[in-house]
RNA sequence: GGGCCUGUGGUCUAGGGGUUUAUGACGUCGCCCUUACAAGGCGAAGAUCGCCAGUUCGAUUCUGGCCAGGCCCA
């Protein structure tokens, strides 16, 4: 025995900071440590991991959902796998044109292209350095050296080269569907732009005709819109009208180029009450008209053009906008005594938030992905992907079941990764780029190696540099994709598709997808929907889905609520010993909460042993450092009393003989060790965490240590094998969770790092492990809690001091074989 | 408004028609202090397993409805 080699008394987290600072310090060696070998001879198992979206402040449900992932990469190298755990970030998306634009208070539009994207991208960068500094506050162990950025050349490459790929294949098509659309500032705009006003508006009740000659009135406040009426319903439980069902009734007003005669059917959406309980539907005049069209399956009408004027098929309307139509509209109704009559009405009114313009849903030419028909395949495929937790598979199923239309991949925004296609001055050609190259059509010509294909069929026409003459002036597309486009194929671009097609013949399917349920809907069916389309393979191994992070009553945490924690005064509490505190609005009232120190070593054992995976957790500062810092206090201790023992030279040979007591903790070790193991591999986060907690916090320190401390003391070599196997081992097993706590004491102790090891530990005990002998040593364990337990309460009755002697006491049988060390612990006589 | 997910002491969690007077942990409350330990020990309180019906001899467990929270869609 000798001084005790750990000279802290406790964990701390200034202690934590250092030896987090030291560990990202040394690149090199940090490199050495967590860098990915693509050629290892070892199985490789990539991690998918969700780029985040820098905007400014890092939500703290996702740094934790992020620290666990980060256990699921140090586990899996614990494993014995080649781990590539790469750090993306998202950065492509209106959220960052919106920040622009509110900074500057100057509209994109109003800014020359290549100006608002030297713009975005400045702007996106410095939000970007503070979630790195972050990410490495929180532990992780990312490939940070090769970041990848979703708005950079390579990255954006990857989209495009596979757009590229799937329209020759026909699976993406260009379409004329309903939009949301200002037609004074002539651009699509994102639901989030539309804003709503009061005004007055004219509702109309104009009677209509059925083809057996009866009268019905229906009201509108958009007669304009008769020529693009495609469907007149009313409520499939309302009795008036329930004879004209099926039957046809003809527009009030003359139509061209389509027929004026429209179906009755029944939709549940009609509000009875409201008007004469009839209504038209138009394409479109609102959002409830699109889904009504997309029920029904009927084909839309394009009655309004993209300057905001009436088309050809509004008769006498064509070439007025939208009000002067209106207006006459209703004029000629009055002419043909169509008007039963005419209310001024207060109405909601959707208007582009800049502009103030009322919007129009029109129909404009769009790229969609083809989906409806992949369904079934994805379905199959996802059967062959292991869901963590098993439950969390329904939110996609759910999601594809509830799928009618394909995919709108274009937007008419900037900050995108765009459309790769230049058209032929004639519009029957098409040139794309060569595979892996970044283009910008609206800025650039297509770039040597590019190929014309005919816009219709695909079919390949000739090479670009051949044709450049007969192509005549090319107009490049000026759309750019939906940033799914880009994230979808975050799985193929960390696998190394295109980049290194050997490691992506051995990492695809991707090992792990790893992300939040809300996003099922987008990110993951998407990303299945292109491996599917693409390889017809499913996108992963395994996809592990985890719940939110909600404030400490279980709500979501929002501005507008003011209950939002933030992740860096978290993983900050009680650095420098400043403590942390947090005034968070409750249900009824304010609650300060307070806590003295937590830092991520605490904050990634809460997250693992606090919530089970897939469900919502609560966060709350306070419960994580009472829950929580005092086993990591427990664990430090039990390391601090074993650094007093020499380490014996070989721990990875097993004494010859060893004692029961000793026997029987291996055995107990032996049996977490297990149970450990099985849980990384099946990324079971939470019973690795609670197995690992229980063992090193209860029965060894209590149980064991209790019993042989005095032999330790005597100097019993075989003892302080069994001690420092037992907890070098355990370091090791616990260091996907607490890798900076584990390193240090592991490095103290041992001289070699527990995060290092790539190879799970196997105790040298094979006979104690799964046998009759090690079973029958474990049945003792629970003989011996309450023989302890009776002990020392025996003791407190009797008023004497645990180490004080005491008499009359026997042993039970099922003890017997350690009854030697249990006199000694309790003094017996 | 629609679909789906979740609902076990204050918190997290196990279980899954009767061996359950419901598992374990943390927290809380007493009492005591022992040489790694402000996770030391002993003890106590605390849950009609969200609510209501149904199936059943029997339901926390199965079914339906409702309520609450969440997610997504509109």
């Amino acid at each position: 025995m000798g001084e005790a080699k750990i000279t802290d008394k406790r964990w701390s987290i200034d202690l934590e900071k250092r030896i987090q600072e030291a560990h990202y310090e040394d690149e090199e060696e940090y490199q050495k440590r967590y860098g990915f070998d693509s050629e290892s001879k070892k199985e490789l198992f990539v991690i998918d991991t969700p780029p985040p979206y820098p905007s400014g402040t890092w939500h703290i449900g996702a740094v934790a959902q992020y620290s666990m992932i980060d256990v699921i990469a140090r586990s899996q190298r614990l494993m014995g796998k080649e781990v590539y755990f790469p750090w993306g970030v998202d950065r492509n998306g209106i959220n960052i044109e919106f920040t622009v634009e509110k900074k500057t208070g100057k509209k994109m539009k109003t800014y020359d292209r290549e100006e608002f994207l030297n713009l975005c991208k400045e702007t996106i960068e410095e939000y970007t350095v503070a979630m790195r500094k972050t990410a490495r506050r929180v532990g992780l162990s990312c490939d940070f050296k090769n970041e990848y950025l979703t708005d950079a050349a390579n990255y954006r490459a990857v989209t495009q080269s596979i757009f590229v790929d799937l329209f020759k294949r026909g699976a993406i098509v260009e379409d004329l569907r309903p939009n949301i659309y200002d037609p004074i500032e002539g651009t699509t705009i994102a639901d989030a732009e539309v804003e709503r006003l009061s005004r007055k508006t004219n509702l109309v009740d104009v009677i209509w005709y059925t083809e057996s000659g009866e009268e019905v009135i229906i009201s509108t406040t958009r007669p304009e819109l008769i020529c693009a009426c495609g469907v007149v319903v009313v409520h499939p439980e309302d009795e008036r009208y329930s004879h004209l069902v099926g039957q046809k009734i003809k527009l009030p007003l003359d139509v061209k180029n389509r027929d004026n005669f429209v179906e009755i059917k029944t939709h549940s959406s009609v509000k009875s009450e409201f008007g004469s309980g009839v209504l038209m539907v138009c394409s479109f005049g609102d959002q409830n008209d699109v889904s009504i069209f997309r029920e029904l399956g009927i084909k839309p009408f394009q009655a309004i053009d993209l300057s905001g004027n009436m088309t050809e098929i509004s008769g006498s309307l064509t070439g007025l906008s939208v009000l002067d139509a209106r207006k006459l509209a209703i004029q000629k109704l009055e002419e043909i005594q169509r008007i039963k009559s005419i209310e001024l009405r207060d109405q909601e009114i959707p208007v582009s938030e800049r502009g103030k313009n009322p919007v129009e849903i029109i129909l404009l030419k769009e790229w969609y992905v083809k989906q409806t028909h992949m369904q079934e395949v994805i379905s199959k495929l996802s059967n062959k992907i292991n869901f963590v937790p098993s439950r969390n598979k329904q939110y996609l199923l759910d999601w594809m079941e509830n799928i009618s239309i394909d995919w709108p991949i274009s937007r008419r925004r900037w900050y995108h990764t765009e459309i790769p296609i230049w058209y032929s001055e004639d519009e029957s050609k098409v040139i794309v780029p060569p595979s892996a190259v970044y283009v910008q059509p609206w800025n650039e010509s297509p770039p040597s190696g590019s190929e014309v294909l005919d816009r219709e069929s695909r079919e390949y026409v000739g090479k670009y540099e051949d044709m450049k003459e007969e192509l005549g002036e090319l107009c490049g597309e000026e759309k750019v994709f939906d940033t799914w486009m880009d994230s979808s194929n975050s799985n193929l671009f960390v696998s190394g598709y295109l980049s290194n097609p050997k490691m992506f013949e051995r990492a695809f399917p991707t090992g792990i997808r790893p992300q939040g349920k809300e996003i099922v809907r987008t990110w993951l069916y998407y990303t299945l929907l292109k491996s599917a389309l693409l390889f017809d393979k499913p996108g992963f191994e395994n996809v592990w889905i985890d719940g939110l992070g909600m404030d400490p009553w279980g709500r979501k945490m929002s501005k507008s609520l003011g209950n939002g924690i933030d992740a860096d005064s978290v993983l900050e509490c009680g650095a420098g010993g400043r403590t942390g505190s947090w005034k968070i609005k409750g249900p009824e009232k304010s609650v300060q909460l307070k806590a003295n120190k937590i830092g991520s070593e605490c904050f990634r054992l809460w997250k693992a042993c606090d919530a089970q995976v897939g469900d919502d957790f609560h966060i709350n500062p306070e419960e994580i450092e009472k829950k929580y810092f005092g086993v990591l206090t427990k664990i430090f201790n039990v390391a601090r009393f074993a650094s007093q023992f020499a380490v014996p030279s070989d721990l990875d040979k097993k004494p010859i003989k060893l004692s029961n007591a000793d026997e029987w903790i291996l055995a107990e070790f032996s049996e977490v060790n297990n149970t450990v193991k099985m849980a990384w591999q099946k990324i079971d986060i939470y019973s690795a965490a609670q197995s690992i907690k229980n063992f090193a916090t209860g029965v060894f320190p209590s149980h064991w240590l209790e019993m042989v401390k005095s032999r330790l003391y005597d100097g019993d070599e075989n003892t302080a094998w069994t001690l420092h196997r037992i907890v070098r081992d355990l370091l090791t097993i616990f260091s996907p969770i607490c890798p900076f706590f584990t390193h240090y004491l592991s490095i103290t102790l041992y001289g070699v790092s527990s995060v290092d090891v790539r190879e799970f530990p196997e105790i040298p005990v094979a006979d104690l492990a799964d046998s009759e002998k090690g079973n029958s040593l474990r049945e003792m364990t629970h003989h011996l809690i309450s023989f302890n337990s009776e002990i020392w309460k025996a003791k407190k009755d009797a008023g004497l001091s645990l180490n004080s002697p005491i008499s009359k006491v026997s042993i039970p049988d099922e003890l017997s074989i350690i009854s030697d060390d249990l006199i000694k612990m309790h003094k017996l006589e």
